[in-house]
DNA sequence: CGGAATCGTCGAAGCGTTTCGACGAAGCGT
DNA sequence: ACGCTTCGTCGAAACGCTTCGACGATTCCG
């Protein structure tokens, strides 16, 4: 393996000569330049990335910290990890991956200490995340995908659930449903600070209040079964549903499922929306799902622009963002066929 | 950041006292030790892994290399993930999840001249697969979750599917149903040499003959509507049709509505049994998916196991295994209600 | 009881870069 | 033609650790 010395003698210039040409921090003319590159060539030369970290005190490489559970990446992490992957490798910088669940605090902490790390982006943030806390402690610049409750002199990209909903809700009254039930996550999610949960409840609540009509919520855990026994739930609560607005990706088979099983007919009997979806999983229901549809690896991208403008960056101005999702309309809504309960007989089209 | 300089003054010892301590390389009193270890926990010392890297020459990194499409990772690449991470992180490695996709030779190429991987473990290995040659030459070592067509020389651990499709033929046979059909990955996946595409395929055809059944096989995109015309292919092809095999995790979604959709019931009509499958994943159907259980996390830390053997190993030994998927029986799976056609009012079970 | 092997520790030489200060050579305005 | 920057290059000192050789002090064996 041929080092900088290597190059340097075969290019008859000074080591540091070879290190300006790689790193532009000093002009160099353009002959001794295509000299050295030319030896670099000649000896295939890669610089080695622990020496250089050592004496630059920058790894040149940037965390992204995904707890990774059995239930395995959604399409939707998958883009945050391929646009922000993409992104750092734009930018000359290695994106490594670290499966750190929350429960190694302190294995978080050695990562950050051994100054490995220049910086990284979290995913799946709670809203009193203790790995921001540690981070912060350790002096590793971060940047997070979703939000800490308390979000003040942190950067984050996050998605707009307030208007992602409010839009979801929109299309259903638009549609003439009055009688929505949103399944959200379960109350273990929501009870242990889950902010995708927590915020989109509110917003739901908001902005059924805001079309005058009634907010009914139901957990549901995050598999089939919890899907089902939702349904369950949400007929014994509301007999009268038309819609189901789910952001549970997991439980959401299970709702399908069920309403075939009533002999309920998607979307004629009670129309189904996705929140934060990626098409993906979307196309794999029968109907396929209208949804909405998430920002996808925009938001990894500006995670990892904004870490970066932290890292050279002289300023230390936050970078916070909201992106909504997009509707995208497919076979899983309808006009209602079941007459609005408060409004019987009125022509299903242009409630709202 | 508090340095090994740092410490042995405070320990009132020299550095490579202190660096002795850390390494255990050789052999030091109880009470220097003791010393030392109290001044570092007074500091919070941390070791630089940098330096230690660029002295040492072992970055104490292992890459785990795996290729992201839009898809996401299902539950079952998930789980060599978190296998994986465990095996490193008890072997006082850390992980690094690299999503280098088959493009990026170049982008492997430097990551591995760089000497920033002591080792990695490749998935999603193909039977021509790049990557291997790329790293061979670059001289990191590897194991291989998957295979190459020619093993020779080369470390991996692998689903044994000659085994796992042997068993749910043998599954189907026993229940009686004598027209299956296999669904397999698309055309374009095995003309591209995707190893258990091609493996499960001939496997198939073994077994089915063995058993003296015709072998059909449909291979399908991965997408529900793939799943669907792959459907309608095998009942073109096959009219009497009485159990699928599926290998394409999101095709069997498709595969299951179209079942549906010409008023089939699963399983009384057609048993379905999807091949490499999470519990998760099968538990997502409705009903339950009988499914061959793929061996998850074991893959990967066997496959982290190996590799660190190779590291610290003398022998270059060879480490390959195979380990076989085990049948869950859950709903999908029944006798068949229509007669095996070459057997017409025969009783239906025990056929095989 | 003497020489050899072993134990515990130290100092110093790297590991392969970056980066700082220095310095001759050009180029500038006057 | 004069000092003054700017340009292009060099040598050397870090960066924080590991590891090698050395060496006094024990311990062991015959």
């Amino acid at each position: 393996m041929a080092t900088m010395h290597d190059v340097a003698r075969l290019a008859r210039v000074s080591v540091s000569t070879v290190s300006y040409v790689l790193t532009g921090t000093r002009p160099i003319s353009q002959a001794t330049r295509d000299k050295v590159l030319a030896a670099m060539a000649e000896l295939d030369y890669q610089p080695n990335a622990m020496a250089r970290g050592l004496a630059s005190r920058r790894s040149r490489i940037l965390g992204l910290l995904m707890p990774m559970d059995e239930r395995g990446l959604g399409a939707t992490e998958t883009a945050f990890v391929t646009g922000a992957a993409a992104a750092a490798s734009a930018a000359g910088y290695h994106l490594v991956l670290s499966p750190v669940g929350g429960g190694d605090l302190d294995d978080l902490r050695r990562l950050a200490s051994q100054r490995m790390l220049d910086g990284v982006v979290l995913m799946e943030v709670q809203l009193a995340d203790q790995r921001v806390t540690v981070l912060r402690e350790a002096g590793v610049p971060l940047v997070l995908i979703g939000r800490t409750g308390d979000t003040s002199g942190l950067s984050y990209v996050d998605i707009d659930f307030e208007q992602t909903v409010r839009e979801a809700v929109a299309h259903l009254v638009g549609l003439g449903h009055r009688s929505i039930v949103y399944v959200n996550h379960s109350a273990a999610t929501l009870a242990s600070g889950y902010g995708p949960a927590l915020r989109t409840r509110d917003a739901f609540v908001a902005a059924m209040t805001a079309h005058g009509l009634e907010p009914v919520m139901i957990p549901a855990e995050d598999s089939a079964a919890g899907g089902r026994a939702a349904l369950a739930a949400a007929f014994a609560q509301a007999p009268e549903l038309t819609a189901v607005l789910a952001m549970n990706e997991t439980a959401i088979f299970g709702i399908l499922g069920e309403l075939t099983g009533r002999g309920l007919s998607v979307p004629d009997d009670v129309s189904v929306v996705s929140m934060v979806t990626s098409p993906q999983v979307a196309e794999l229901a029968t109907p396929a799902l209208t949804a909405m549809t998430s920002p996808g690896s925009a938001l990894g991208r500006i995670a990892i622009e904004a870490l970066l403008r932290h890292l050279d960056g002289a300023g230390d101005e936050r970078h916070q963002q909201l992106l909504p999702c997009a509707l995208e309309t497919r076979g899983s809504t309808a006009v209602p066929r079941r007459p609005a309960p408060d409004a019987p007989g009125r022509p299903p089209i242009g409630g709202g």
